[in-house]
DNA sequence: GCCAACGTTGGC
DNA sequence: GCCAACGTTGGC
């Protein structure tokens, strides 16, 4: 069997404001939007200010084993680490948001890295774009979960970027409302419960052409 | 394994 | 372009 490495989504993990407005993308971008402000984003209400760089993104892969297609889907921080210079291309994308977001992280931008679907949500650690948004190539490979015959080529419809280990946070910091309140949390930026990435999560992390069979 | 939240699809 | 039905996600 193939060897493993999906991840699902990314979402900006800072407080801040918009990205979340005028995405190029059309249908189904716009729908989330019109839908579910409160998942949209956790910005706050006013779009009149500047657009600014996310600096933290959440980056969402499943540490534990789950297959999917005959293939093994996990992907833990230990994962990365282990990876030839702790380097890993974040392919499995499947939702227009979270594409789009990963379209405009920048190399150098951190993000931190969380557990998902598994005995301890959340995050484990810090890594870094290395490289910047690109076709995803397993959307072109017919034997892959997250195969899309919808896509093309000439007209690629999934990007990833490649990132690269950082550093384990000192603790583990759990989903939980109140651990996400800790000093540690606030420390790197973690954002309150209420505002953060994590509220948007699901709507920023699902992968909607990932078919289980 | 449940089920609420979410995204997509397709009929109209 | 609305919206009900359906499939998926993901914390619990």
């Amino acid at each position: 069997m193939p060897q493993s490495k999906r991840k699902r989504g990314a979402s900006p993990a800072t407080d801040s404001k918009e990205l979340n407005d005028k995405k190029e993308d059309s249908g189904a971008e716009r729908k989330v939007k019109g839908r579910r402000k409160a998942a949209a984003s956790g910005r706050s209400d006013s779009n009149e200010k500047p657009k600014e760089e996310y600096h933290f993104w959440l980056m969402k892969s499943e540490p534990e084993s789950r297959i999917e297609k005959g293939m093994d889907m996990k992907f833990g921080i230990e994962d990365l680490k282990a990876q030839p210079d702790q380097r890993a291309c974040w392919d499995g994308v499947r939702n227009y948001q979270a594409r789009n977001f990963l379209r405009q992280m920048k190399v150098g931008q951190e993000a931190f890295f969380y557990h998902s679907n598994c005995k301890e949500p959340g995050i484990a650690g810090i890594v870094k774009i290395v490289k910047e948004a690109y076709p995803d190539h397993t959307q072109f490979d017919t034997k892959n979960p997250h195969y899309d015959a919808s896509s093309s080529q000439e007209n690629p419809k999934w990007s990833m970027v490649d990132v690269q280990f950082v550093r384990m946070l000192g603790r583990y910091i759990p989903v939980g409302r109140a651990e996400a309140d800790t000093s540690e949390a606030q420390g790197i930026g973690w954002p309150s419960a209420k505002h953060g990435a994590l509220y948007q999560s699901k709507a920023v992390h699902t992968a909607p052409h990932a078919r289980r069979v």
